[in-house]
DNA sequence: GCGACAACTTGACACTGACAAGATTGCCCG
DNA sequence: CGGGCAATCTTGTCAGTGTCAAGTTGTCGC
């Protein structure tokens, strides 16, 4: 008795409801604010309002927590590349995911936070390897260029922009602007220049 | 007495010798090797060999010894970006600074562990930028092109290939070649295509 | 030599991640 | 329908951490 435990959402598979969503949502809004360095998995439990130890039997560790979220956003990237049409579309859908999903982002590429040998983590992260190839192999090739090569050079390039984008170091550079645009842009320059 | 200071070294200002350097040059070592989130401030000390509240002294919080070496850090870099001859040569200084300093430029690029509003940092960090936007300006400009644009892309490709290097995401595209010999083709590849 | 100051120590407190052991709940199978 | 059973969650505990406050020691100028 007693128990007011306000079950709006249909779906609430046991006892608390999705512990594990609610936790894994607590932890991206804390991450995206104050960084992967800030999450306590205590402080977690606490908002969703259950006791310290509640977290661990779904992540088993702060790293499984995070490992999730890197195996979540490997998911959430490699789908949104899928629906790029060119390269240069490819690299937008990469600057737009990192916008839209920072906590995500920031986590996918911090190793050193990360449970390497984790089965989730890898596949979803060979499937986003697979999808930028693609957007690479789908691209006209220029005689003469190493299509791997071509791949790297994207992804430096996307993934730079997005990463300083998100540590605001281009804040004076992008103003106001739509920092998408700036990029469709920014690829045009590089990747067509004016003599062509 | 009983005290074998073993003063090998000719500069040692008072009771420890250059304890603010040692517990520097430790944190290096634990960033390189495990990530900021593994860096403690009672382990530094327990390498320096001095209580667990030594290292305040010189660095006030966990925050400030990050912020000084985001400090150190932008000097190095901005020193190694002025002896750049050009704007490629400035890219490939910027990979090699990455890759000599890791610890340095993975703690100079995540904001949330720095006291963005201290002065050393700031000022170090201002000439960083002077130092990006004279190699920008030194490159004859493609007619037509932002050069504050410009400077963007140039950033955004070293920025990311260097992240993507010290995360290991090129491991496989680079194999055993020279890193900085696969970004300068790279920026060959992009800067001066094959039909000019 | 003495006073003041910087460098360091000692002690304490609240907080954290992790583990172990117990309690509770929903579910399945007979 | 009911009894076990496994998944879910709780409680209690431990070592380790950052940070603050107060004391101690060494050093240098006067």
């Amino acid at each position: 008795m007693t128990m007011e435990t306000a079950k709006t959402t249909p779906e609430r598979p046991y006892h608390h409801g999705d512990l594990r969503r609610a936790i894994l949502s607590a932890a991206l809004d804390v991450i995206a604010a104050e960084g992967p360095s800030a999450l306590s998995l205590r402080d977690l439990a606490r908002r969703a309002g259950v006791s310290h130890a509640a977290p661990a039997h779904h992540f088993k560790d702060r790293t499984g927590l995070l490992t999730a979220i890197a195996a979540e956003g490997h998911a959430l990237l490699s789908a949104a590349l899928t629906e790029a049409t060119d390269l240069r579309d490819a690299g937008v859908h990469y600057v737009r995911f990192a916008r839209e999903h920072p906590a995500h982002f920031q986590v996918m590429f911090t190793p050193e936070l990360l449970r390497e040998n984790d089965l989730e983590l890898t596949t979803a992260r060979a499937l986003t390897a697979d999808r930028l190839r693609q957007a690479v192999s789908d691209r006209v090739p220029e005689p003469g260029t190493d299509p791997r090569l071509a791949g790297v050079a994207a992804w430096s390039l996307a993934h730079g922009f997005a990463t300083l984008l998100l540590g605001h170091n281009l804040d004076a550079a992008v103003g106001d602007q739509d920092p998408e645009e700036v990029f469709r842009t920014l690829t045009g320059m590089l990747f067509q220049p004016p003599s062509a």
